[in-house]
DNA sequence: CTCAGAATAT
DNA sequence: AATATTCTGA
């Protein structure tokens, strides 16, 4: 009998770190449950939680627990900088910072508060297979050097590190975001055959897709159909398929 | 006939 | 790659 059953050519294989523990924090359900989902693909070990107090009790209470967290920005009771800056106080975890907000202020900040990461919503699971080389960095340096002159914060700013770790990286910030609502009516030529009536692109911009999600949210996953979604979203010239495209996109997307 | 979902086309 | 259109079956 053969004992080759080693036959793997799978991907998320080699020498991905299983079970590292990552704190999810989004104040959204359906962004929280997404993440989490994305996280748990990527082997993740995830815990969860919808706002900033419970997290930071979470991380006070177990300091060797997590090996990550990874946070939006805009939340109800404390905003992601404040949490980050709590834990960049308090511990030595690396942080991400998620946001729907690609304004490179913003980006800054974060970066300046000690993110090690900014990443862009609606993301994609890509980049969150990723995200374990922070942990890894983090951990590296800091067995090397413990260096900590007593200096405040030098706002120094590294774009992209430069290639270091496996895979190539993911993408940059600051694109995407155009205006939608174009209205057309011009008028203009109404030759034979040519161009009268143009055909205008849906573009889910971040904005409609975010409408997008809080639908499915309300829906719950099960129940989301094109249908309900449309009229959830209430948005004009928007059709069901194009929702229903978009659905499937999406679904796509998550478990790409 | 209407819709969801998958497949396929632009 | 993103969105649209067509196809199938319920």
């Amino acid at each position: 009998m053969t004992v080759v059953k080693d036959h793997r050519r799978d991907d998320l294989r080699d020498e991905f770190p299983v079970g590292m523990h990552v704190l999810a924090v989004d104040d959204d359900s359906t962004c929280l449950m997404i993440l989490e989902t994305m996280l748990r693909r990527c082997q993740y070990n995830v815990t969860s939680t919808n706002n900033a107090k419970t997290a930071l009790n979470l991380l006070r209470g177990n300091k060797n627990k997590f090996d990550l967290v990874i946070s939006d920005v805009q939340m109800p009771d404390m905003d992601g900088f404040q949490l980050l800056e709590l834990v960049g106080l308090e511990m030595d975890l690396p942080v991400i910072m998620l946001s729907v907000n690609d304004d490179p202020k913003m980006v800054m900040k974060g970066i300046t508060h000690g993110a090690c990461d900014y990443l862009l919503k609606p993301v994609r699971i890509k980049e969150i297979q990723n995200i374990w080389q922070h942990v890894v960095r983090r951990k590296t340096v800091d067995s090397k050097e413990r260096n900590k002159t007593s200096n405040q914060d030098k706002a120094k700013v590294d774009s992209n590190e430069s290639g270091s770790v496996a895979t190539g990286n993911s993408d940059q910030i600051g694109k995407s975001s155009r205006k939608r609502k174009d209205e057309d009516d011009d008028e203009e030529n109404d030759n034979e055959h040519s161009s009268s009536q143009k055909k205008p692109r849906v573009v889910w911009t971040v904005e409609l897709h975010h409408k997008f999600i809080s639908a499915v949210n309300q829906l719950g996953y099960e129940k989301a159909v094109p249908k309900k979604i449309l009229d959830m979203m209430n948005v004009e010239k928007l059709t069901r398929e194009n929702v229903a495209s978009h659905l499937q996109a999406f679904f796509l997307t998550l478990l790409l």
